[in-house]
DNA sequence: TATTTATGTTCACTTTTATAGAACGATAAG
DNA sequence: CTTATCGTTCTATAAAAGTGAACATAAATA
């Protein structure tokens, strides 16, 4: 290697992150013949693949990843200089955030709230947030579509991709009833026994929890809905009369209100809250700024207590 | 503007660094004519000049210095993936600090203190000091040779580069005498009257302090020489015989071992440090980690509480 | 299974871009 | 006033990037 071509890294970098050379050389307005052949030379200067030809398809080899990450902070920085050369000013791009669609949407708010109300950012940065199931938000990461990834279900590590996961928050269990029952006390009682509930969908630790719960108790609950959707289950809580099994920032507004009042926590059975992020040097500024606000803080803060208390 | 040429902004990197076209064609190994043609492109594409020519010199123009801010974070995370594809390891370049000749020793040696130790760091990066006059540290700096400066001398603001300056730290204007020197109270005293010194050069605003207290109490001091770089100083404290005026740090060790003593702090004269770094949005990480360090906030810490006790 | 479509590679050829070298101009130094 | 230094301009040439057609192969579809 003689030195690094940056028209060629800059061409990687486009291909690498579209996924697919045919559609990246139209957006380049170049034959896909020169796309390839540029390519190609790059991984040769190298010395070794970035790409893997699997079928039709080219997907990033571990060297490929690695390269990319450096690709990312080369041109994002790129990008923002031209920007800065046409317009004079330097503007942000906007931070992307990715939302498992499952998700607290009260929590998601508590998490932005510094971007809202900052006077400072208001107008030079905003932010787009994207509702998707799992598998698809960490492909959106991978890709760099995505800053980060809001989510309350664990990452599995991956071979070849770096996630860097933290936890923002745990959040208990509650058991949530209409304000009117005033039939049900804040501890559990003979008088749970036989109740009709709407509870987290199977698949969530949650569920798994309020059903250990039940049978310690000797509970029969009437399930009439299980959801997966905290915003669904929300509305539910507030609006069939059950009795509901949720974390309480789910309702947060209902419960401030006095629409609905949280009964007890349920011991050990906490949802957790994430931000996986890939493992890059340059983060989005306002990401790094979300991830040590002072909230963040408090809530990590509150949790360790949580933790402490519950042992 | 159709989309910024990497070549073009690399050889004005190269170019804007060296600070000579003919020097840097040589370095690259290309004629000097074609270096200046792509140059003339990039500065035509841009549609401003990115150098002043005054004379038969290059001169940044403002707009220079930021496309240069911009291409230092470019070029430099582009030199380190190069590192990496060549040795398959990533290693920090190492952290330039310029020291102004005239400063303590002690002072410099707690600062890069979380260097020395640290042993995460130990094998991965080194840094690099350079004790210069103040004028060239600061030219060294704005052409990013290297990337802090350690002074105890206020920046003067310039025109055309934004210079970054943190306080680091505040020590006290002392009186150090040799620890024999029985007849000398820990307090003024009339014993100070006449005695022989060793004072900071004329130019430190220390000397001035030290000049404005000897009037105040009427001492007529012998000066039996004034210096102007503090490790001199600290020789001259210690082997001299003489009192001194400096702060304390600069004879620690001595302090420490008992050959010289601290007898008083001058009111309301303090040498202040400084680290003076160009705004840029990527340090090298080092310089972030010992700019945010714990001994720098206690310093600091220790400071406000000095300036508020003096208050 | 055969056919079509989508995708990436290879090759011969053309266009664009970068570079060398000589001539020129301007400025600082002796 | 002369000379050495440094950047610019110009033309020819070399290097590179790009095109388009032919080819290869794997999915998708009939």
């Amino acid at each position: 290697m003689n030195r690094l071509n940056y028209h060629h890294l800059y061409y990687f970098w486009r291909v690498a992150k579209q996924g697919n050379l045919t559609a990246t050389a139209e957006k380049l307005a170049i034959s896909q013949s020169a796309l390839s052949a540029q390519i190609n030379q790059l991984e040769h200067s190298i010395g070794q693949p970035l790409f893997a030809r699997e079928g039709r398809q080219l997907v990033l080899t571990e060297l490929g990843h690695t390269v990319l990450n450096y690709a990312e902070d080369i041109f994002q920085r790129g990008e923002e200089l031209q920007q800065l050369l046409k317009r004079g000013v330097i503007t942000l791009p906007s931070l992307r955030i990715g939302m498992l669609s499952s998700m607290s949407r009260n929590f998601i708010e508590s998490f932005i709230e510094p971007l809202l109300g900052d006077k400072t950012h208001a107008n030079q940065a905003s932010f787009r947030l994207l509702a998707r199931p799992q598998p698809e938000l960490l492909d959106l990461l991978a890709q760099h579509q995505i800053d980060v990834v809001l989510t309350n279900r664990e990452v599995s590590l991956s071979d070849d991709i770096a996630w860097q996961s933290q936890l923002l928050s745990r959040q208990a269990l509650s058991v949530i009833a209409p304000a009117t029952r005033t039939d049900l006390p804040n501890h559990i009682d003979p008088a749970y026994r036989r109740q009709r509930w709407v509870v987290p969908g199977s698949a969530s630790p949650l569920r798994a929890a309020f059903e250990g719960f039940c049978t310690q108790h000797q509970l029969e609950p009437e399930i009439i809905a299980e959801v997966d959707d905290m915003a669904m289950l929300r509305l539910l809580a507030r609006d069939s009369g059950a009795l509901a099994a949720m974390p309480a920032v789910v309702v947060r507004d209902e419960l401030q209100s006095g629409v609905l009042s949280k009964r007890f926590d349920l011991p050990n059975a906490f949802e957790n809250f994430y931000a996986v992020t890939l493992q890059r040097k340059f983060q989005h500024p306002l990401l790094s700024e979300l991830l040590q606000s002072p909230m963040i803080d408090a809530i990590q803060q509150a949790t360790a207590e949580q933790q402490s208390d519950a042992q």
